[in-house]
DNA sequence: GCCGCTTCTGAGACTCAGTCTCACATATGG
DNA sequence: CCATATGTGAGACTGAGTCTCAGAAGCGGC
């Protein structure tokens, strides 16, 4: 974590100019846990004297989603967040209580896709698929206490 | 369409008391074609008079997606609609041209979640699939469009 | 039908995410 | 180093959703 490489070279291949508050934005997003939103980068970037302005944040969070560096969830409670991702079609997996998200890809839901479309008469453009869950670490310790008390 | 009738049971049956607002928003609800939002559902209640306040709308639409008779979808452009569905899990096929939503069920879904399960390691309580698409109304004049021009 | 208690409601203030504007700054190609 | 297109920050603005609180009204008991 925290190599803002990646997203810095994503946006010089798309022609977008690298500037000082995009690679700011860059290292906050790299430096993040999981997922993130668009006012705590703001909030971090604040804390860290980084002197980007909101607009800015929201303008290169909509740059980089279109670049696929990064992705925009619908967590359950209806805020929007974000993760930062390798630029392929694929879906997470986010741990409601520390916030990880893996990646998981695409494999069966083709097949789910397609069904629907014949089954229903769509024309499926586009789909959205989250899971929400434990991941490993956080379910240990919870699996622990449950066998203690 | 245009009957509020289960929307009303649901509320009587959870204990909710039967009032002139809810039963106005049952209705709204009820003549919805495909998904809304809640800004229409007050835009309509103010167009028909009905004097429902914009809370109670917002209050009710809690309500009834807590009792499943409303499920809550983020659109792709970020806006949080609603569709009235019946109380059960499933999913939805969302129209992006009309709003038409059709219910798809859980069938394929359950064997990927257990298999992203087994593979990440999380414990996966809850999931959201959301396709996007053209209806088949849609689909037809599209295509002969695409045939003519 | 009426009473009393509890739940519900509407108005409007409030909060917070996200957008827009516009004058100023700066990356970049030459 | 210059010209210029692109990007930026401050802060106004918008619109969704929440909260508060005094008053209204459903419903069970009589």
């Amino acid at each position: 974590m925290g190599d803002p490489t990646s997203i810095v070279t994503a946006l010089d291949r798309a022609g977008y100019r690298l500037t000082a508050p995009r690679r700011s934005v860059a290292t906050l997003i790299a430096d993040q846990d999981g997922h993130f939103t668009a006012a705590e980068l703001v909030r971090d970037a604040r804390v860290r004297q980084l002197g980007v302005g909101r607009a800015t944040i929201f303008r290169t969070l909509e740059v980089l989603e279109d670049l696929g560096a990064v992705e925009r969830l619908d967590l359950p409670n209806g805020e929007h967040a974000y993760v930062g991702c390798e630029p392929a079609h694929h879906h997470h997996v986010v741990c409601s209580r520390c916030g990880r998200t893996d990646e998981i890809d695409d494999e069966g839901l083709r097949a789910i896709v397609m069904d629907v479309a014949r089954r229903t008469g769509y024309r499926v453009d586009d789909h959205r698929l989250e899971l929400f869950g434990l991941c490993p670490a956080c379910l240990a310790p919870a699996t622990t206490a449950a066998v203690t008390g």
